[in-house]
DNA sequence: TTTTATACTTTAATATATAAATTATTTATA
DNA sequence: TATAAATAATTTATATATTAAAGTATAAAA
């Protein structure tokens, strides 16, 4: 006997993601995304614990790291790409700074602007956990072939832009709630 | 001309992850993943907006609801699903009890430990928003085929227990690193 | 029986994130 | 040019989320 969710059940309702009509599989994919979200926010935190400094603080100095050669960075552009809000920054790259791990000069090309860049001791201690991070990171893969890199790579990708729609969805229906309550 | 990291640079060390010797497809590879995480909380989040309580809370009460009817469910066990402490399971727990969306019934098998499954209110609540979850999940997953799905299931799925191998091998290398520092 | 472990709770402390208001500067426009 | 609007960063205050430590009750093991 096959069993079918009622579709008033489901969480989902693209037939290519039922098995037996179920969404069971779904839900433990679900699962299991967010499961890895929370290890990689973990490891994240880890990471910067090796260094004294906290998960996002981490990623700061990681994000300042790689584009500072590239071109001048902003709090702002730290925060667009950390998806967190510019105050949020603020503090944190000044938490930074007293630490003696980044420096922060005027931008010559817009004053209101700041650039952040590494300090020598930043890049050591950055340098530092490197072999660290290489280790974490080969375990996270291993196991994955080229072949499941590149699909994986692909499957993300897309996922940024469809979660990204699902936001702008949500906060749609949440609007018609609104205007339903107020007619109401 | 091939531009190629120094490997003391690369995040990555697996060939199989390294593009003309460079890891930042790698790179930016993490940062969808990081991205979409982000995104797949926000959701929860807005979910848990549209009926009224927070995100770790309407978690809560997607849990109790799936697993409830297969048997008891325990502020424990929802710690563990979540990985979550059981601490602020207890305390989200108290304010859905409050609330009237969740009922707690000692256990008759143990009676340190407390059976939690949605009440009346709860479970029309949860209904309500079904719709809304179809929607947004249909949202996330458009544009997947069926083997995109299955694919995606397993690397994540996958994923789960790499990374989760990954920080055992964190804590590892911050033990060995207070040892070194005790030794010093 | 005594010890140890478990499940949950409470209180308090800490960490994290956001909102609102402010300053300085830049850009657009009348 | 003068004015208005927008932007970047900061500060202060506040809200929210998370964890730690200690305590209670019960269960299981020695």
């Amino acid at each position: 006997m096959i069993i079918e969710d009622k579709s008033a059940d489901l969480t989902i309702t693209r037939p290519e993601f039922l098995v037996n009509g179920s969404d069971a599989d779904f839900r433990s994919f679900i699962y299991c995304l967010l499961i890895s979200s929370l290890h990689m926010e973990k490891l994240r935190d880890q990471i910067g614990d090796l260094i004294g400094v906290n998960g996002i603080q981490y990623h700061i100095l990681a994000v300042i790291s790689e584009k500072a050669p590239k071109g001048p960075v902003t709090v702002g552009d730290v925060a667009k790409t950390l998806q967190a809000g510019s105050t949020h920054i603020t503090m944190e790259t000044g938490k930074l700074f007293k630490q003696g791990l980044i420096e922060k000069n005027p931008n010559p090309e817009d004053r209101r602007s700041i650039l952040l860049s590494l300090s020598d001791k930043g890049t050591a201690l950055l340098a530092s956990v490197m072999l660290s991070r290489q280790e974490i990171n080969d375990t996270i893969f291993s196991g994955y072939s080229k072949k499941d890199f590149e699909s994986f790579q692909i499957l993300i990708k897309k996922m940024v832009g469809t979660t990204s729609r699902a936001i702008t969805v949500a906060e749609k229906i949440k609007a018609e709630q609104i205007m339903q309550s107020h007619a109401a």
